[in-house]
DNA sequence: CCAAAATACTAGGACTTCCTACTAATGGAC
DNA sequence: GTCCATTAGTAGGAAGTCCTAGTATTTTGG
């Protein structure tokens, strides 16, 4: 994969499509996709939604490229990012196991997603189901060794390939970080 | 649906998930899960990779909370984000209608989600399919009257529902924007 | 001019997300 | 003390994404 591409996913390469992230590059467009709609936003006379509308494209947008990125790094490893994202949940718990209602609410996604994941991460050997002892209504999922190791070696190529290398400049980085702090908290985000 | 809410999906609420959503909300939680994983990584000794993380993962909450504001404003409309955009890009084109290479190289997705897209909007009578008159290969997706209307239907909805209300600040969105054009202009996205 | 390479699209599969509906267990109201 | 509402988790299904592997057509090179 490409080493010097940061958050980039093409770098110096001129070719239009990448295979590490499957992604494909619109370079030689010549114009940033996002400005045109912008403009013709403007030009139907919806000038009070125009940059609502670019900030939403540009956010989800900027999810597909960074999530490309995160997806390559992590294949080689065997897990998405769902499934990183618990390991690492567990991993920075006290006790290496958590219930599947509390794993839900940190990572705000819908129980049948926790379902999911932990199916798949039982069935690869990375987690154990077991009936919470005080709720028998309740699972508790506990790393297991082979689960630790993969989450530490996970962390360990997602720092490097990834976050490390933001691409960004670190005043842009801390601008993007409150921003997005501000647009979670007024979405009842915490 | 909550219609003061902007792009926060529980407003004044106290509620911890919202129905038209479906999110789950951490209301209560008392402090920002992306700020306490950064601690977290400051801990392990990973100050390098702490912002990038808390960079990337802001992006992917954010994204959530967003599309999730999003569909649910097209579900009553029988159309799903990325469908609209389908629609969107063949509303501006001049004729109407684009081969479907140009509709995956513009939105950036792999062809087969565009097959995807263009099968169900077929399916729901809004596009048509033809082989392109000058290359056999290609095929032309058209708009139908229905899927003009729906379109035009389907961005006043967005227009006022959404976009209008970025609950941000016009200062916060703007410097979303530029961040993330930035972002993707580095990441060969234009 | 004809064979080989590139291109446009589609089929089937893996994975994620959500939704609705269901079972099992807890705990409060009477 | 029993019944009922709430809660935790799961099953099945729809929809999105990508991937790999195919077919058909166009373009290129010898």
């Amino acid at each position: 994969m490409d080493v010097n591409a940061s958050w980039s996913y093409h770098g110096a390469m001129s070719a239009e499509t990448n295979a590490a992230t499957g992604v494909a590059a619109g370079a030689g467009l010549g114009f940033d996709p996002i400005a045109r709609a912008r403009e013709q936003w403007v030009e139907q006379g919806w000038d009070a939604a125009a940059d609502g509308m670019a900030a939403i494209t540009s956010l989800m947008r900027a999810h597909q490229i960074v999530l490309a990125r995160v997806e390559a790094t992590l294949r080689p490893l065997g897990v998405t990012f769902a499934r990183y994202e618990v390991l690492m949940l567990l991993w920075f718990s006290k006790r290496g196991s958590l219930p599947m209602k509390v794993i839900g609410s940190r990572l705000q996604v819908h129980p049948t997603s926790v379902t999911n994941a932990v199916d798949r991460l039982e069935d690869a050997g990375l987690v154990t189901r077991s009936t919470h002892p005080e709720d028998r209504r309740a699972m508790l999922v506990a790393l297991t060794p082979a689960g630790r190791e993969l989450a530490e070696r996970a962390t360990k190529a997602l720092n490097t390939d990834v976050f490390e290398q933001p691409d960004l400049g670190p005043r842009d980085v801390r601008s993007l970080v409150d921003v997005l702090t501000r647009l979670r908290a007024r979405a009842g985000d915490f």
